[in-house]
DNA sequence: AGGGTATATAGGATTTGTCCTATATATGAC
DNA sequence: GTCATATATAGGACAAATCCTATATACCCT
């Protein structure tokens, strides 16, 4: 339950609502684990019966009062914990992968056509996780500290990495394809 | 639904039982899209409910009958239609990067560990995905076409390029960590 | 005047995937 | 002799995630 550490991990820095966690989560760790507004809201809740977070409610009329979640010492000590310790690796899961697995059914000019549109979906991706850069800074200064930008910096890092050797591999696959006779031989 | 997708798929090399494609899965496409037994007879009878697959029975008692399925031209057609259709892709998630991301929390000691660990996964992970590579020529000169041993490779290729991407950033990272004073930027 | 966005929470419905169990027998390993 | 594995299907229970809707008001744009 990735969703819930990374919760707790947000409250570290100080107490926030449902609705500010939604927008930290979007500009800080969608790019490798979205989260739904309905699940943010259910996680808090249940984080709330464990003991982890405690609440308390701001009056705001006429909008809905806004819960202040904070960690509790059991959160926080639960927190360390599961950041100390090792976890495996989530399975892959690349739809996309299924597509190009049964592609043989399909014509070159047809499989072209997808190649390169997926070409173009991971340029645009990466213009966005470029985009992000700036964003993150802005928010490592304001609630992070400068070993938080770091790590922050890392993880995006490892976005643009992957997606630039995503976007390498389909071009050189696009290659292949218009230059028939090649042996595929991956390794 | 990718599954679904997937599972037509196969059948359209021929008609098989739920027992032989969840076998079929795991020797071709679960580097990438892995497929539990359960979800694999659920989606027959899914699909079987659709209309796009049939199925016969073999009596092989005391065994459970053998559901033979295989497509219909219902499902033929929509796993043509499918397999032709730009598809959006699926949502990037890397729960291990959260833990990269709250990592500041943690020591230099600690961290290492952590990525060390993590290091000798991925690295455990291309060797699984380099023992494929025969198993996988094996299938294909068995039930697919040549044209069909191509696709196939590039699927594995992008596991390994994918892995040995996110290895060299966590080298990469280990580095770092060990002289610090560096400036972590990305791009 | 009407439509989109921002503020704030929350629940129903559905989909997707995982885990575990049940059934029934044969064979090979230790 | 017992224990795991292979053969073959199937369902209950649960977890995780997405989508949509409801509630209420204010502000800005056209």
């Amino acid at each position: 339950m990735s969703l819930d550490h990374a919760v707790l991990g947000f409250l570290t820095y100080g107490p926030s609502t449902g609705y500010d966690l939604k927008k930290l989560f979007d500009s800080t760790v969608r790019h490798f684990w979205p989260a739904d507004q309905s699940q943010i809201y259910r996680t808090l809740a249940r984080l709330g019966a464990q003991g982890f977070v405690a609440h308390e409610l701001i009056d705001q009329d006429p909008l809905p009062d806004r819960k202040v979640y904070s960690l509790t010492e059991d959160g926080r000590a639960e927190f360390l914990r599961w950041l100390a310790a090792p976890h495996a690796p989530d399975p892959v899961r690349e739809g996309s992968l299924i597509q190009v697995f049964f592609a043989g059914h399909l014509s070159d000019e047809e499989i072209l056509r997808l190649a390169k549109l997926q070409a173009k979906g991971l340029r645009q991706r990466i213009r966005t996780l470029e985009g992000l850069c700036p964003l993150l800074e802005e928010h490592a200064s304001q609630i992070g500290t400068r070993r938080d930008a770091f790590f922050w910096g890392v993880t995006l890092e490892h976005g643009l990495l992957m997606n630039r050797a995503a976007l390498r591999w389909i071009e050189n696959v696009i290659k292949r394809l218009k230059t028939p006779g090649q042996t595929p031989v991956a390794s």
